[in-house]
Formats: C-alpha cells, sequence, structure tokens
DNA sequence: CTACAATGAGAGTAAACACTTGCATGGAGG
DNA sequence: CCTCCATGCAAGTGTTTACTCTCATTGTAG
C-alpha cells in the first residue's frame, strides 16, 4: 500500500465516521487527503471500493480479537475488568462512530459481517470464560448465555452513550462505571 | 395536516429509518407515498422539512416521555420491571433504526436534542425513583447516578443489539433478560 | 353548471454526483 | 541526461439530485 493510496483510505474512514458514508463525497476524499481528484480514481476502482479496502485493515478495525480476551487470570474480579477493559480501550468513539457511519445500503451487506463480529466476539469469550469458571468450582453453575448478554449490552451501552453525548448526558467516567458493573456481576456470580 | 401530506411524510420516515437520510431521494419518497414527485414539493419546501415535520409527530417517536415512567408502585422488583418495559415497548427496532438513520450531517443538528431527550427521561425518572425509595427507607443509600446508568446503559444495550442483530447475536428473548436484569439489580440495590 | 383546490403528468432546471480523459510537470533511478 | 512513473490540473463525461414550471384532469362545494 503506497502512501498516497493510505492517505485517501486515511480520509475516505475519518469522513464515513464523521458523516456517513452517503453523505461523503469523492470531492471531499480528495481533498481532506490532500490530493487530486482523479488520483483516487486511479488508486481505486470506485467510492465504495475505497472505503472496503480502508475496513479490511487492521488500523480501521477496533482490534477486539478473540486474543485479547484470552489473558485471564482465573480471579473473576481481576478478569471481568479485563474484559470491560479490553473491549472499551479498542472500540473508542471513533470506532462507534465509524460503525454507524458505514450503515448506508449501498455497503452495508459488506461490512454488516464485520460488524457483527465484534460482539460475538466479546460474548462467546465471555460464556467460555464462565463456564470455564464453574467447570473449575470457583462459581456456581448459572443462566451464563444472559450473564454474558447482560455483562455485554451494559458495556456496550456504556461505550455507545459515551460516543454519543459525551459528557451531556452522564457525567460517571469509565473507570467508576466498570467498577460498578464489575462489583455488581461479582456480587451476582458468586452466588 | 391533510392526508396526501401525511403520506409523504410516513414515506419518508420509513425511507430514513431503513436507508438513511442521506440515502434517500425524493424520488424515492414520492414513488413510495404514491403520489407525483412534484406533490412533495407544493406541500413542504424541502426533502429536510419532510423529515423536521416527522420527527415532530407523535407517531414518529418512541413517545418516551417522563409520564410513562411513573406509574410506580414502590416495589422495587416491580416497578424495575416496569421501567424496561416501558422502555422496550416503545423503543422498537423501527425507532432505534429511525434515530440512527437521522444522523446525517444535513439535519442531526436539528435531530439531535429530540433523539437525546429520551435517555436523558430514562435516566432522570429512574435515577428520581431511587432516591425517593431511600428517602422512603426502602433501599440504602448508593450511588444511584452510577447505577441507574447501568441499569439503562443494559436496557439501552440489549434493544439496539436486538435491533441491529435480531437473532443472530444472541437468542435470549426480553422477557428472560428483564427477569436477569431486574433480579440483579434488586440484589444489588438491597444491600 | 361553475369554480376552484388538489393532484398528476411530463418536461425541465442548475447543481452535484461518481468517474474519465488528455496533457503537463516534477522527482527518482539508471 | 534520459526515462518513466506518479501526480496535478483542467476540462470533461453522463447520470442523478433536489426542486420548478406548465398544463391537463379530477373531485367537490356552492
Amino acid at each position: 500500500m503506497d502512501e498516497t493510496s493510505q492517505k485517501i483510505i486515511d480520509a475516505a474512514m475519518a469522513l464515513v465516521r464523521d458523516q456517513g458514508y452517503a453523505a461523503m463525497t469523492t470531492k471531499e476524499i480528495a481533498r481532506t487527503a490532500g490530493v487530486n481528484e482523479c488520483t483516487l480514481f486511479r488508486k481505486f476502482k470506485s467510492k465504495k471500493d475505497i472505503v472496503l479496502q480502508g475496513v479490511s485493515q487492521a488500523g480501521w478495525r477496533a482490534g477486539i480479537a478473540p486474543e485479547v480476551f484470552q489473558n485471564v487470570t482465573w480471579s473473576l474480579q481481576t478478569d471481568l475488568e479485563m474484559f470491560m477493559r479490553a473491549y472499551m480501550e479498542r472500540m473508542t468513539p471513533d470506532f462507534v462512530n465509524l460503525s454507524i457511519g458505514l450503515r448506508a445500503p449501498q455497503i452495508y451487506t459488506d461490512t454488516a459481517p464485520l460488524i457483527r463480529e465484534v460482539p460475538r466476539t466479546f460474548l462467546s469469550a465471555l460464556t467460555g470464560y464462565l463456564n470455564a469458571m464453574a467447570e473449575k468450582g470457583a462459581i456456581p453453575q448459572a443462566d451464563f448465555d444472559t450473564l454474558a448478554l447482560m455483562f455485554f449490552a451494559s458495556t456496550f451501552g456504556y461505550t455507545f452513550l459515551r460516543a454519543s453525548f459525551q459528557d451531556t448526558l452522564s457525567t460517571v467516567d469509565a473507570d467508576t462505571y466498570i467498577a460498578n458493573q464489575v462489583a455488581l456481576f461479582v456480587l451476582k456470580l458468586n452466588g
């Protein structure tokens, strides 16, 4: 990937994040990238092609892969904190807004599988972890599918609300939120 | 509001919900509404005007007003269930997707305040309720700002994930989710 | 019947859109 | 010095966009 192509991708992805795929124009991409508009089409087949190459790059993905949830210590509190932090550190407001900007009919069929992958990865990692903890006898058996979903929905909800409304909805910061949510689930999971 | 104008608004709002404001064309609105394209501009000043009149209509708002959270019984479990149900019954997938479709730079400054109002209403109602419960001595004092935010983020997260991924992410249904979340917070709030 | 308001039909506008072409330029490598 | 590749530049393509105009048709109210 040459430098010019990368500048174009970066400009396009930033614009998708800030105003959405459909509202973004090729003229704008060129201006933001600091290149001539026709250079876009020398490097890429189409506007759509730019964005699809962008979403396939590591730098424009939140980087939430199964590995980031595997560094567990089998201490419930520590591990639940790790799960939340691993997600929140990677799913920044930029990536939340990018995910929304990619929801355009012209590209959604191509991007949806990637977007879906993130919650799936979190959920299956957490469910797997809770089952393993129960097998170890560290926590009593319970409905871990539902509990993991609740844990994720809360983490996701906070992250999304923060990205959308910043401090205008609530001033509770991430550390406080993590501490309280982990305490709540530790209380529950210990039976 | 005459019948034709209403058909136009309904068509436009459905298209915003399904493909987003920017991707929607006036030709499409007219075809969906079953009217001639020029009739759109006889009835409304502009494309933007149609949508702004739409969002101001009760039928195209989720109807989450302070009143819907005021029917409390001062029984913690019953009331927390009511809070979740009141939100989930109104914030259907259609309204979740509509909120996302309205995030276009051309209209977002006008629509953002309305979108923001919903979480605000839920949060202030729930925080107020928890404080009132504590004053009654029904529950011990705690950090109700954070707890209410967690309760809402979880409710919102589930609703949003459902609207986006349906059954492909988790098959936990709303009743199960509500029962588990309320049980979790009752456990916590009772100290 | 008459008058009028609402709407359709269709052609049209200027601007913006994604995308293309031809040519000039400049910098790097041999 | 020469060649060549990447890029800028300017002007263009055809299409689509939001929006307008004129005129015919209709249903309805007086």
